[in-house]
DNA sequence: TAGTGGTCTAGACCACCCA
DNA sequence: GGGTGGTCTAGACCACTAG
């Protein structure tokens, strides 16, 4: 498992505020405590406490102690890199995932300006549509370099393709950079959504980014407006 | 003053960064070179680098070394908590706030609800309006604690609340949550907005802390559809 | 093998909070 | 004054990348 000390402590708290077995409003040990009782040093202890603060789930105070908050049991973290499929888990709704296409074309000139390729690259387009509670609601077009990821196919975009790439081809998605506006609605989203008459979709943009600075992926994530929902924690910086 | 050695140094780079001195691609001097031109310890480096790595400045490539991102000098950063006053100045467009109302009012439900008030508790409302070449695109509806901010007056809505509540009243703002959805526009948007027919817009829902986990400010930044862009930038959590 | 980043340790001094 | 978190130090061992 491969486990750190410091993670272990973080994935320790996190759970247990997360599952509501540490109430909002606990102070945790203080960093001495803690140091002992996971006998380890207090820098340690520190990187695990700060991860619990970065997520949200506590606060420190300077001369106090380290408070619960309860915002770690905040409702959908569509934040950071969740996919559809996590993220369905859950909100534990009836969802669906239809694959319409998966083939390799030559780029689109949005995409080859998104991923920097040159005209007429090909890259592997994947069209899936998602269903929730019966209504299609979200259409996903993913586009990826074929020279890394090969050929995808429906059976592997059906499920998560977040899943396939890192567990089978072992690849490391490192950070992303994502877009949100609001754009008119297109022929495409009209015929493969229940847009009920609604004039614009929400647009979600995402360059995917490997552990060596590689940009692999480029989808956009079309919504339909009454269905979408974005969460975001933030710190003040110093 | 006060400035620590680990910001320092993240200031430094990261201020390079921005400002296009340190070039994308560029490989940052190792952790034992900063060590000793910093004459510092490496752990205290490495809190810097951390600090650009996850302000996705830089990224960091086990036993290879650190890489400047062409990701920091990204498109308007709407992410964290920037307020409208510092984000305009980025975009550099000609921009407007007019002051609707400032006042102390009961509560509304939808505020009680929000900053978990007694029902008809008093609150600070302060309404504004966001112009952008010369259209009317934001409205802004703060509201505050009056037992925490007293009376807001007019000039200082005008300008920007939260210089205000930093530097005048010492208060530290901490963390906050942001959630984003689309709604129909009410009459209200429709009044003191340019929507053009725009049957919706851009709701931004703002749930501000101080550092003692005080709620003390809830905000609804109503967008015009076609007016709002957020970036994101995020790391895979392991 | 030499250099890199990732983790950890056992101390230290400081500023802050509260009794 | 005793406890708390914030910062820093000078070491150590490991896993990874490269030539």
């Amino acid at each position: 498992m491969k486990e750190n000390i410091h993670q272990h402590i973080f994935n320790e708290y996190a759970q247990g505020i997360q599952a509501g077995r540490i109430t909002p409003g606990t102070k945790l040990p203080s960093e001495n405590e803690l140091m002992k009782s996971y006998s380890t040093s207090r820098e340690t202890v520190r990187k695990a406490l700060n991860l619990l603060m970065q997520h949200g789930y506590i606060q420190k105070l300077k001369g106090k102690g380290s408070y619960v908050l309860d915002m770690g049991r905040m409702n959908f973290p569509i934040t950071g890199l969740t996919s559809f499929k996590e993220m369905s888990g859950k909100i534990g709704r009836a969802s669906h995932t239809h694959v319409h296409t998966t083939h390799n074309i030559e780029a689109p000139p949005a995409v080859v300006e998104a991923l920097q390729l040159e005209p007429g690259a090909p890259v592997c387009e994947v069209i899936r549509v998602r269903e929730i509670d019966n209504e299609r609601v979200i259409l996903d077009k993913d586009y990826f370099l074929p020279a890394i990821v090969g050929r995808l196919t429906a059976e592997i975009a059906a499920g998560s393709i977040y899943e396939y790439l890192e567990q089978v081809l072992k690849l490391v998605i490192s950070y992303a950079k994502k877009e949100i506006s609001v754009e008119v609605a297109t022929i495409e989203d009209r015929e493969l959504l229940d847009l009920h008459g609604l004039s614009h979709v929400v647009v979600v943009r995402n360059f995917v980014y490997l552990e060596d600075t590689t940009l692999f992926q480029y989808t956009e994530s079309r919504h339909r407006l009454d269905k979408f929902q974005f969460v975001d924690f933030a710190r003040r910086m110093p």
